[in-house]
RNA sequence: GGGCGCAUAGCUCAGUUGGUUAGAGCGCGUCCCUGAUAAGGACGAGGUCCGAAGUUCGAAUCUUCGUGCGCCCA
């Protein structure tokens, strides 16, 4: 016996019980111990950040990382999946500075570094148990109590390790970085801080002349004309940039000074200053370019201005002062010649680094920076000496204006960024010393490596991710926080030579190494502090030890502590603590298989990977790495790139907005199970979906319940007939339930002895089995879900609907009956292991009562111990798969044209004409009518080869084969075919196996293959056409037809009335009806004995039966009571 | 401003290398079944495939431009 099903499921109340199965007997451990020693497939878990809540685009992402996993798992591999935990990083700081109500570095260091950290590690992991809730509930199976964790000293001195790999192969540096600057306040403001901050501002916009110099450093009589909207940063003036492929002119101003300035805006410059502006000659960018100009103060110029370096190309050049090319110019606003300040500006500071790297080393020209960190102009700028730069604005321009170098002074609207928290002060660009990895070096490996990746969806590689890398620029690794993984470079406080330290302990080992107890001191004060912690500001800093380079010399730390990213970056090996700890895990944990995460992570987690990974484990230039190089790809293989969850009203999903529901509501309400084939089954993976609680919910009836119901009507007919397998399978181990080890029960036919309806679907078994197994091997779950619902459809619709007979019948031992069951019982087991990695909840429910409880000990536990399905190519029909097709095509035309002659099912008909343009299947057809007229309730089917008077013939060309054979001639053909007597060709064409056919362009010759015959419906019949066949349904009726039509309506009405007195299937009864229709009761007479058997039935009258309540019938317009009284047995 | 992506039925989404009648589910309408029954099923209506131009014998599909939306970056 199985165990009974109950009718209506609640799925949210089975997974709470599987989940608490599960974690009873381990299955999860029980799963990878079942592949110990089976080869590897290696998933990597992104590391999430648990001090935010999970919402429903975290499902998905969890969701999607546990299918191919399990599927993996399943399939014979071992795959261990360490869970892990990204706990670094600025965030944290900010939730922990909203709690202290506190904001700035400054307030920051007045509350303490020491306990602002201890804050910080406490808030980590504000969330956990909401990330560990939804993680188990959504059947993730991931090992969390193994879980890695940035913080963690293991972690850390991995991190440090590779960090001492780069800077010991002169790949951390330490250059300059220009950055959003809150100068009030010291610090420096990340991009999504800077983002919050833009509000419009009026600013001064001034057009300036820097007059050319010759060649001799004297003023000529022609002027750039540079327009900036920070008159501040002048004084910092380093060259003047110009679009090499704009075309300038040279103007004449009615001061008769001459002007140069891009010819596009010549116009509008004129319009602004209401003067006549003519142009004496023009010429390309490209020819300004080297010219060297005074810019307009020389506190910097007076000393500088002569001073030439040797070009790497060969020759000297004046290291500043001249115009260079830049592609960023436009005619967009300003004149076309932009000014340079490269401490003020990103572009600009890359303009400098481009041009100090056309001199040989040491020679370019340094940064120059008129002002401090603070805001103010330094000595270096006297005239302006301490004055907050915003400030200096207007004297400046007054100063360029009594210096006749002001062309032009007007307000200009713009966005500009102002600190977020202090909406008073404006934010300036400004350089900051900063450390690097020169991942520019390793762009062209890089990208190499990227191409051996396979991304799901395949653009990301030359799109978004390859671009990317395209325009790959050094990683500015070093921030100015507290919370983070320490740099770890120690510099001598005499010479300000530097070296990196790759673990705590080679820290103990330094000669003269002191400041631990610094550490000791605070956990003796607060025992209850992570240890962990001693790796971490502040105590890190506290630890200096003696310069290997002066003896005289202190190492101290360097205050900074890494880019966050650079710690998610370093995981494929950090998780393992290698290389101090976890050789051997890295060794065949590397690289993954299979990683995913949302697009969000393109320049976050997928990067940083790849950078981190290539430069430490390339097979290029990496010969000082401590391993053999690992070929490409690294350190993944395969990613699914997630698409973004949008809320339900298409915005990005939001608290504030409730534009979602909480995943735990989720649940409670839908399942899991819903949720998953909710994301599996809807769309791939990586389309941004929105946020859609009714599809959820759809999943439930279109797919689960749908299983479900198959699965229950097996076991209350299995149950009712005793049909047990466990009883007629020996005692053999039989740990899978494989068709194999079915085979071996007493009753259990072979397929080949079976009906056509179970071969049929056990064909279809196959031929699904092996298309889920195609897809999910390439990553597409969407197209796998799609072959598994056809499947459930044609398992339910189809075989159950068509098998219905042969369970209900009488014979419990009839060879037939049994075939039925032990065919549905296999498809059955076989689709709870196929739907498995999907919905493990409901295929487990199943597994559970058709397998585990059927058979005890004799089976595996779980569904999720079990392989996943083979595919039997032997088993798999492709013709029966074609005919049946065309069976259900039929029946559907068949019910499409009683719909349109408006004549219901119930009414019998005497016969239907099937018309088939291939007639290769119509044998077959001919042996399986009696099928189709059953589902068409007629009498008869004929299968016509001349139909003429039902149909027409068109002939159409095979677009395909003739597209490229005729070219332009096809529209010629197809003008000829369609008013071409189709009959004729083609009795032509089977005569003589091709024809010829004349037209405008010449003769062509077609076959068979050419054509394609298409029937057509005449009017006038009751009759639906497909592409391939045609149904007429024969509309005349007989008495007798007519008869069995009220017979039947008859039988509904009585059903309709036992139904609606709700008695049970068993309940015997007495029908009475009473009509004045001669007609009517002459059918029932007739029919009396299918009528009876059909609704149990004892005694059908035609009196009044007294004191039953009569129901009003209407049948086919003959009105008649009716009463149905239960006969007590 | 740049890069990437998306736009198909009332809604949520599919749509293989360009090919003849562009699909699914939900919703809607009509109906069937009444021994899976507080379920299940069939049939139908519903589309200027965002717009324009181009390539081609042929474009939802390829190209260009535009519009709208999203993401990333500036």
């Amino acid at each position: 016996m199985f165990r009974p099903v109950p009718a209506s499921v609640r799925f949210p109340e089975l997974e709470l019980e599987i989940l608490k199965f599960w974690k009873a007997q381990d299955i999860y451990q029980k799963s990878l111990a079942a592949r110990a020693g089976a080869p590897k497939f290696v998933f990597y878990e992104g590391p999430p950040t648990a001090n935010g809540m999970p919402h429903p685009g975290h499902c998905l992402t969890r969701a999607i990382k546990d299918l191919f996993p399990r599927y993996r798992t399943m399939r014979g591999y071992l795959c261990e999946r360490k869970a892990g935990w990204d706990t670094h990083g600025l965030p944290v700081e900010v939730e922990v500075s909203k709690d202290l109500g506190i904001h700035s570095k400054e307030e920051i260091e007045k509350f303490g570094v020491e306990p602002f950290v201890h804050k910080c590690i406490e808030s980590v992991f504000r969330y956990m148990q909401e990330w560990e809730r939804l993680t188990e509930r959504i059947a993730f199976w991931i090992d969390l109590n193994e879980a890695y964790v940035t913080y963690h000293q293991s972690y850390v001195e991995s991190v440090w390790w590779a960090l001492k790999n780069l800077f010991d192969r002169g790949l951390l540096y330490q250059g300059h970085k220009i950055v959003w600057w809150w100068a009030q306040g010291g610090t420096a403001l990340s991009s999504g801080e800077v983002g919050q901050g833009y509000r419009e501002v009026a600013d001064p916009s001034v057009y300036v002349r820097f007059p050319l110099v010759d060649d001799a450093g004297k003023e000529t009589d022609a002027a750039l004309l540079v327009w900036t909207t920070t008159p501040w940063t002048l004084p910092s003036n380093q060259f003047a940039a110009v679009h090499p492929e704009l075309e300038y002119s040279v103007v004449e101003d009615a001061e008769d000074k001459k002007l140069i300035v891009a010819s596009a805006l010549v116009e509008t410059l004129a319009g602004k200053v209401k003067q006549e502006l003519k142009v004496l000659s023009t010429m390309q960018g490209s020819e300004l370019l080297g010219k060297r100009y005074q810019p307009p103060f020389d506190y910097y110029y007076k000393t500088l201005g002569p001073i030439t370096g040797t070009l790497k190309a060969g020759g000297q050049q004046h290291i500043a002062w001249r115009v260079v090319a830049a592609d960023f110019v436009t005619t967009d606003s300003g004149t076309g010649v932009v000014h340079q300040a490269p401490a003020f500006g990103e572009v600009d500071f890359d303009v400098l680094e481009a041009e100090r790297d056309r001199f040989i080393d040491g020679v370019g020209p340094d940064l120059i920076c008129a002002v401090g960190p603070d805001g103010k102009f330094t000595a270096e700028a006297p005239d302006y000496q301490g004055r907050w730069v915003k400030e200096a604005d207007k004297d400046i321009s007054r100063e360029l204006k009594r210096r006749g170098l002001l062309f032009l002074q007007e307000q200009y609207l713009h966005e500009y960024p102002f600190c977020w928290r202090a909406d008073e002060d404006p934010l300036i660009q400004y350089p900051r010393k900063s450390w690097f990895i020169r991942t520019t070096k390793y762009r062209d490996a890089m990208l190499a490596n990227n191409q051996q990746i396979n991304w799901l969806p395949a653009h990301i590689k030359d799109g978004r991710f390859g671009n990317f890398l395209e325009s790959n620029v050094d990683w500015a690794l070093s921030r100015e926080r507290y919370w983070g993984t320490p740099l770890p470079i120690w510099i001598c406080d005499k010479t300000g030579q530097a070296e990196a330290v790759s673990g705590y302990e080679e820290l103990k080992q330094k000669p003269g190494a002191k400041g631990f107890e610094v550490w000791d001191k605070a956990k003796a004060a607060q025992p209850e502090l992570s240890e962990h912690l001693k790796v971490h500001k502040p105590y890190i800093d506290a630890i200096t030890y003696t310069s290997p380079f002066d003896p005289k010399g202190t190492m101290r730390r360097v205050s900074e502590v890494i880019d966050g990213w650079f710690d998610s970056g370093a995981m494929p090996f950090a998780q393992w603590g290698y290389p101090h700890t976890g050789r051997e895990q890295f060794k065949h944990q590397f690289p993954a298989d299979f990683i995913s995460e949302a697009i969000d992570q393109t320049r976050g987690w997928f990067y940083s990977q790849l950078a981190v990974s290539t430069l430490l484990f390339s097979d290029t230039d990496s010969k000082d790495a401590d391993r053999p190089a690992e070929p490409y790809p690294h350190p993944f293989r395969n990613c699914i790139v997630l698409g973004l969850m949008l809320g339900e009203d298409g915005q990005k999903m939001s608290k504030s907005k409730r534009n979602y529901r909480e995943p735990t509501e989720i649940f409670d309400r839908y399942g899991a199970d819903a949720l998953r084939w909710y994301f599996f089954a809807n769309q791939p993976p990586w389309t941004s979906i929105r946020y859609n609680e009714q599809a959820i919910k759809d999943s439930i009836p279109e797919f689960l319940l749908r299983l479900w119901n198959v699965y229950s009507f097996f076991v209350i007919y299995a149950n009712i007939d005793g049909f047990d397998p466990a009883a007629q399978l020996g005692g053999a181990k039989l740990a899978q339930l494989t068709p194999a080890e079915l085979a071996t029960a007493k009753t259990y036919r072979p397929v080949a002895q079976r009906s056509e309806l179970d071969r049929w679907i056990l064909s279809e078994l196959h031929r699904t089995t092996a298309a889920v197994i195609q897809h999910m091997d390439a990553y597409d779950n969407f197209a796998a879900c799609g072959a598994i619902t056809e499947f459930v459809d044609a398992l339910s619709n189809w075989y159950v609907r068509r098998s219905r007979d042969r369970f209900w019948s009488e014979d419990k031992n009839a060879p037939d009956k049994l075939d039925a069951y032990w065919t549905l019982y296999e498809c059955l087991l076989s689709t709870a292991k196929l739907v498995a990695p999907f919905v493990p909840f409901l295929s487990e429910a199943i597994w559970r009562n058709l397998a585990a409880a059927e058979f005890g000990k004799r089976v595996l536990e779980s569904v999720h111990l079990a392989d996943f399905p083979q595919a039997d190519a032997a088993a798999i029909d492709s013709n029966l798969s074609e005919r049946m097709t065309l069976v259900r095509e039929i029946v559907s035309l068949g019910r499409a044209a009683r719909m349109g002659a408006k004549l219901k099912v119930r009414q019998p008909l005497a016969k239907v004409e099937v018309i088939l343009a291939d007639r290769t299947q119509q044998p077959w057809l001919q042996d399986h009518a009696g099928l189709i007229a059953e589902e068409l309730n007629v009498k008869q089917v004929e299968f016509n080869e001349k139909a003429d008077q039902y149909i027409s013939y068109t002939v159409l060309p095979d677009l395909k084969k003739l597209g490229p054979r005729l070219g332009k001639q096809l529209p010629e053909l197809k003008k000829y075919l369609g008013s071409a007597d189709a009959a004729a060709l083609l009795a032509e064409m089977e005569k003589s196996g091709s024809v010829t056919i004349k037209l405008p362009g010449g003769d062509v010759v077609l076959d068979g293959q050419d054509l394609q015959v298409r029937l057509q419906a005449k009017p006038g019949w009751a009759a639906a056409q497909g592409a391939l066949c045609v149904v007429v349904l024969a509309t005349e009726l007989d008495d007798v037809l007519v008869a069995e039509g009220l017979a039947r309506e008859l039988v509904h009405s009585i059903q309709t009335a036992r139904k609606d007195l709700n008695l049970d299937y068993t309940d015997r009864i007495e029908i009475a009806i009473v009509t004045e229709d001669a007609a009517l009761s002459a059918a029932a007479e007739r029919f009396r004995d299918y009528i009876q058997g059909e609704t149990l039935g004892v005694k059908l009258g035609f009196e009044p039966l007294p004191g039953v309540t009569p129901i009003e019938l209407n049948v086919g317009g003959v009105k008649a009571s009716l009463q149905v009284k239960v006969v007590k047995s």
